[in-house]
DNA sequence: TTGTAGGCGTTATCAT
DNA sequence: ATGATAACGCCTACAA
């Protein structure tokens, strides 16, 4: 008899007046055990208060029904709604999101990935395909199933799950080329530590080289997603590349960030100025009279992802890649430039 | 010799030629143990590339440096600074996160909390202080120490970390009440399953009642936290209840969906109608004229919410209740009732 | 259907 | 400083 300390699963089988292993199977394979003795164990289990524990489980099954997420700032709004996601859908198959945020920061997510395959996780989720070769090699080593996911491994060599930033980026570059804009201006996320927004710069590239038409480097201004690095990245641009007609943003706040720049310079949107994003974050269909911007499915990825890690735990088999569609979404904030006749 | 399987520590040991107990101290209490053998130790690991294995050390340690957190929609974008600020302390301390969500429903939270005291969370975080008497009894029976954020908890029995809504509700409604306003609309949260969204709403009516005031039934619409929703609210109060002047709404997304539903039917804001929101997200104070809201620090309940805890598991002790302050932000979307002369 | 006993990978207690 | 050897709490062949 435990003297204190919570009840182990042999005191629930002494009062239930069974073997140890009986109790187990009473509370884990109840077609096992017949229905009276179940409930005997479950009643003892009752009253004890017994509570399983987790990591003596773990150990002895070899599954910690655990899956382990590296995310950079879940700050980020679209994070936010894919993490959701992943934890509900996770939560319904009996699995637990052990989640590690780093700052995108490589070398942070290459220790947050350490620990979390430690911890045991039975799987992983990464975010983007951007990753210290180290951190490809704890994946390899530890022999679970993991998933990139947002973008989507060209290389075909890892399971992912996400969208081409690039190929979305360039059919939204293209609706402004289709409006009549030749002066393209971008506001770019931080493209060092991140491959969407790499990504998304690179979109521009294409869409105006398949024009004839190059991006000069101060039309280009880097800045981290948010609001107000959006405006002060707009009025950089203004300064020092002033005639441009349309403005292309990494993603949503950095828009509107640009937005309100304008606004407040008395700068008319979009009859003087077309702006789009990417991401299309909740407000971006209402402020008036809306973003124009590209539809990303945040929650759908996260889902997707669990879906997927969870499939292959269950030893099925998954497409190796999983491209989702972005599709531009047209609203208030691109007109045709300037001087230029409505179609 | 392990045929097969990633290595134990008992290999790591064979190669450097040291005991079971050896090794394990060369890794985790270097300084019991002489500088060569752990240098031999560390070499063996590295070669074998081996991993410590959680779930074992959790067993035989009892301690799983995991710290469990139960959140509602980590979806909404001030939850998910809070989330990242918690990942990164915990991180700091070598713990991680564990994360379950549910979406305001008090019985999945019972559920989500369960599997998380089952899985070796040594410390829980919930968010509110509206719980099932049944959770309750499980925090209490697990013995580790918890956190209830965002809201304090009045009746001193629980530790939380947090602000009081309803002592922040009531200053900015006399905010509004001091422009002169006295015909007061609200678009509250879902107040059944939330209590900050209830306190909010409470905290209108105790400034109203402080004048002598009241609040009509047909003034106040409650929806759940989105930009449409506000919208709708509002569109719905100028319809049943049209006159009032000032709108406080449960939080920012809402209030800027009122906002908006003012400028499609061509309400001067804040000229014709003052609004106020509750949370202060970053568009907050980049939306012309700005929102005026109240300050809510997410991160930084977060991050307390973290340091308690650890703290409290290093065996200190801490205030039981840490009230953070939540101040008004005065901002451009209200002005004095129209007919009121500027004081 | 139920019980017995060995093992899961580490740490901790005692010796040495 | 290092080495045996029990725990840690549970699962699961294997037997009965």
């Amino acid at each position: 008899m435990s003297a204190i300390g919570s009840p182990r699963l042999a005191d629930v089988a002494r009062i239930a007046g069974v073997s140890l292993a009986t109790a187990s199977r009473a509370l884990f394979q109840p077609l096992l055990v017949r229905e009276g003795t179940r409930q005997r164990v479950l009643a003892a289990s009752a009253m004890l208060g017994y509570v399983p524990h987790g990591a003596a489980r773990a150990l002895a099954t070899r599954r910690s029904h655990t899956i382990g997420a590296v995310f950079p700032p879940v700050d980020n709004p679209i994070f936010a709604s894919s993490t959701h996601a992943l934890a509900q859908e996770l939560a319904a198959a009996g699995y637990t999101l052990l989640l590690a945020s780093h700052d995108y920061d490589l070398h942070a997510e290459l220790a947050a990935t350490k620990v979390l395959v430690e911890r045991g996780a039975e799987g992983l989720v990464l975010v983007g395909n951007d990753h210290l070769p180290e951190t490809y090699a704890v994946l390899a080593r530890m022999g679970a199933p993991y998933e990139l996911t947002w973008s989507i491994d060209p290389s075909g060599l890892h399971h992912s799950v996400g969208l081409s930033h690039r190929g979305a980026s360039i059919r939204i570059a293209q609706h402004l080329l289709d409006l009549g804009h030749r002066q393209i201006a971008v506001v770019a996320g931080d493209t060092r530590h991140n491959d969407r927004a790499a990504e998304r710069l690179a979109g521009v590239r294409d869409a105006l080289a398949a024009h004839g038409l190059e991006l000069p480097p101060d039309r280009v201004v880097e800045a981290k997603f948010s609001v107000a690095n959006g405006r002060e990245a707009m009025a950089k641009l203004l300064e020092q590349a002033p005639g441009f007609t349309a403005v292309v943003a990494g993603n949503d706040p950095l828009a509107m960030g640009a937005w309100f720049e304008c606004q407040a310079r008395g700068i008319a949107v979009p009859r003087a100025m077309s702006i789009v994003g990417f991401d299309d974050i909740e407000l971006a269909a209402h402020i008036a009279p809306g973003l124009t911007t590209v539809h990303v499915p945040s929650a759908e990825i996260g889902r997707l992802a669990a879906r997927r890690l969870l499939a292959r735990l269950a030893g099925q088999s998954v497409p190796r890649m999983m491209e989702l569609p972005a599709p531009v979404v047209v609203r208030g904030t691109t007109a045709p430039p300037p001087g230029v006749a409505n179609a």
